[in-house]
RNA sequence: GCGCGAUUAGCUCAGUUGGUAGAGCAACCCAUUUACACUGGGAAGGUCGCAAGUUCGAGUCUUGCAUCGCGCACCA
């Protein structure tokens, strides 16, 4: 076969007499570009290949968590940014794609430590906290190097040259210089109160880092003592030795006589107890028996109308859920067994009026599962209702609603503005202290009753620095602008890339991500990090179950660009998938594309067949009638596109271009085509062969930002005067 | 409890401002040809979840309902 085609046509390039092969082409044509330099913007504009006065266009890239590898959520995210980055670059804008990667706290440090004792039977306290940094930084590294190389073969035209890191030397500058501005305004505090504590993790949470599960948990309802008036009902028996109040609803005519009165009882399960019963809106009339046992250690409701009420509060539980007061029946229990005593304990005592199965939402640690303790704790936490005097008096709540509401930051798809109002008007104080090893160590120093923020230890003897680090989010909100040289307010690269166009995370990252970023960038300076924040769905198996370690679904989007080459995996994570929508990942699909990737490729084999010698001539216009027509469809659906683009419908255009190459030229204008490529009026063949080159290189152009390998390596073949690379050529007006 | 999304061909999904319903894969028939079998041609397959409304006209707009999924709240 390969004699019969070199016979027929000897002076066409050979790559194109065999089937396009990705993997020996992607390689090397991402080398060519990262030598070319032109994913740097500054270099685009040295080398003049962009406008020296020409529009900006910025993003950054989602930093990809440095726990493990990419998967096709990521390459899915990749190629969203890729594909418009391509097309902005070629529009002849300054484009800037920042790359990196986020340290991810307490994912990476759990991570490290799970392997620690898994490998080598140690915890780390047996390392030290020196010791075990180590491990984690060496385990980053690694994690980040893989990563890096999966961005490279997703064909991300990034900017390697700014690429961060949110706990490197320069980011960390830039959260030291946040946090001393923001506890300087009295935004951070330290605050003593019920935070939500994971004791498998050892450390506070916030609230979002929460994951409500679905249990049948026991109702138990009884009282405190036989001459206690009031039944109470609760889950949780053994926080009821920590109860200093029962609250009931101010307008329950059952309880109203009650309310003011103090209750002493001698013995509860071996504690005494004062309790006094207060009104509080809050209770549910119509739950259990309308009144409520408070604990306020150990409930954040309970502390709240503990403050309000001015109640005593004990502490039952401690950092490893243990009781810790109380007789040997209950000291040191685990809170599980000390269920099982107390309500023993009223079972006995005649206490005990019934006990009831009922559904309940468990609060659970997002990273390590364990269930959630509320536990009164000394952390640091950022004010949210506070004003701001060098913000006009807002709040920061109200700085992360105003952009949003007046439509200066567009949410696309539009659905998500309300889930981002909603999450806003519920916001409570974020708690932004972590008790773990990995991460921005909070730069506060103490020496007795001294407290002092700073950039650096202060001057002076007995200084000793918070030992706590800060939630990874802290230093991800500060994303678009630690990348861009923040905190110095000069450097060329804030100034011209900031704020950014657009941001491309997954909505299921709203509240952690986009909402600091608004937040840390309205209030630091005073301005939106993003004009458009653009949220894509989950890439999901083909079953609809989301891809995880405990499901064992993963794919590797390596073994499927093995497989099928990269433009084919781009194209089927891109085409039909509007914005905010999941994905069901679908083989099929792959295949199709690269089967598309085949199609071309052979379009421009039976092109160039028939071009030899010719050159194809963008001024040429000895065209017929018909093809005149042609040419207008084929400019109309590049116009159309255009505007698509423009809109961020990629999803949209990717199928257009694929249903126009196929069913329109390969499938009727070639054919047509062949009658009279074979014919003698040689003025009609030349005509023939200029449209079908001009149609040709339209194709490549605008095909470029979602099949980019395939696209540069014809590009390199086409016989067109304009010899610089695809990447940096213009895209069609 | 409040809110959001989905429901279109056997499967996975597109469908812009309302104007004769589309793609990929699968299945069926034909074709070995001056690109391509990773192919071409042809045919088949849908009362667009249900019901009502607006309209000359509704997959698209309005209302109600159903099923599935998700978020938030409650979670004593």
């Amino acid at each position: 076969m390969q004699d019969r085609m070199m016979a027929k046509e000897p002076n066409i390039d050979p790559k194109l007499l065999s089937p396009y092969n990705p993997t020996s082409t992607e390689d090397r044509i991402y080398k060519l570009w990262e030598e070319s330099g032109f994913f740097n913007p500054d270099i685009c504009v040295e080398k003049g290949v962009t406008a020296s006065d020409a529009d900006y266009f910025s993003i950054v890239l989602p930093p990809p968590n440095v726990t493990g590898t990419l998967h096709l959520g990521h390459a899915f995210e990749d190629t969203m940014q890729d594909v418009l980055v391509r097309y902005n670059r070629m529009k002849g804008k300054k484009t800037l794609w920042i790359p990196g990667t986020d340290h991810a706290a307490i994912a990476t440090q759990s991570k490290v430590e799970k392997i620690l004792s898994k490998e080598e039977g140690k915890r780390k306290q047996d390392l030290g906290r020196e010791e075990f940094l180590k491990r984690v930084d060496q385990f980053a590294q690694n994690s980040h190097d893989t990563i890096v190389s999966q961005i490279k073969k997703m064909g991300a035209s990034i900017d390697w040259s700014r690429e961060a890191f949110t706990l490197d030397e320069k980011r960390n500058f830039a959260v030291r210089t946040a946090f001393k501005k923001m506890y300087e305004d009295g935004l951070i505090y330290r605050g003593h109160r019920v935070v939500n504590w994971d004791p498998k993790g050892q450390t506070v949470i916030s609230d979002d880092e929460i994951v409500y599960e679905p249990r049948k948990a026991k109702l138990y309802t009884f009282k405190y003592s036989k001459d206690f008036p009031i039944s109470i009902s609760t889950t949780r028996p053994e926080t009821k030795v920590g109860d200093t109040a029962v609250a009931v609803n101010p307008d329950d005519a059952r309880y109203k006589d009650y309310i003011g009165k103090t209750y002493e009882i001698k013995d509860f399960c071996g504690v005494s107890l004062s309790i006094k019963i207060i009104a509080d809106y809050n209770v549910d009339k119509d739950f259990g028996t309308g009144a409520l046992g408070v604990t306020p250690a150990h409930s954040q409701v309970d502390y709240e109308m503990a403050i309000k009420n001015n109640l005593p509060s004990v502490t039952v539980i401690n950092e490893y859920a243990q009781i810790i007061i109380g007789g040997e029946n209950l000291l040191g229990k685990k809170t599980t067994e000390a269920r099982e005593v107390v309500a023993q304990w009223l079972r006995d005592e005649n206490l005990m009026e019934s006990e009831v199965e009922i559904d309940q939402n468990v609060s659970t640690a997002e990273r390590t599962g364990a269930i959630i303790e509320p536990l009164p704790k000394l952390q640091w936490f950022i004010n949210v209702n506070k004003p701001i005097a060098s913000r006009d008096n807002k709040t920061l709540k109200e700085l992360m609603l105003e952009p949003v509401a007046s439509g200066k930051i567009k949410v696309m798809p539009d659905r998500f503005e309300k889930i981002y109002s909603h999450w806003i008007e519920n916001l409570r104080d974020w708690c932004i202290s972590r008790q773990i090893w990995y991460g921005h160590r909070i730069p506060v120093w103490y020496r007795g009753e001294e407290i002092y923020c700073g950039m650096e230890a202060p001057e002076g003897d007995g200084w000793e620095q918070d030992t706590d680090s800060l939630d990874t989010w802290f230093s991800s909100g500060l994303w678009t602008f630690s990348t861009l040289g923040w905190p110095d307010l000069e450097s060329a690269d804030l100034k011209n890339y900031h704020p950014t166009t657009i941001v491309m995370p997954g909505y299921e990252i709203l509240p952690f991500w986009v909402a600091r970023m608004v937040l840390m960038s309205q209030y630091l300076l005073g301005d939106i990090p993003f004009h458009t924040v653009y949220f894509h769905g989950i890439v999901r198996d083909s079953k609809g179950q989301k891809f995880s370690k405990s499901a064992n679904n993963g794919i590797d989007p390596i073994d499927v660009i093995n497989e099928y080459g990269t433009d084919a995996l781009r194209m089927a994570l891109v085409v039909g998938v509007g914005p905010g929508n999941d994905t069901k990942f679908d083989m099929q699909k792959v295949k199709a594309y690269k089967h598309f990737a085949n199609k071309i490729w052979n379009i421009a084999r039976f092109t160039l067949s028939n071009a030899e010698g010719i050159t194809y001539n963008p001024n040429f216009t000895e065209y017929t009638d018909s093809e005149k027509e042609l040419i207008k469809e084929r400019d109309d659906l590049i116009s159309e596109i255009t505007r698509e683009m423009n809109e961020y419908k990629f999803y949209l255009v990717g199928e257009k271009l694929y249903a126009y190459t196929w069913s329109r030229l390969a499938d009727v204008l070639i054919e047509e085509s062949k009658s009279i490529l074979s014919g003698t009026d040689e003025k009609a063949k030349l005509a023939r062969v200029q449209f079908l080159l001009g149609t040709l290189v339209q194709i490549t152009t605008v095909l470029h930002p979602f099949m980019p390998f395939i696209t540069e390596e014809l590009w390199s073949i086409l016989p067109t005067e304009n010899k610089q690379l695809l990447m940096v050529t213009k895209w069609p007006k």
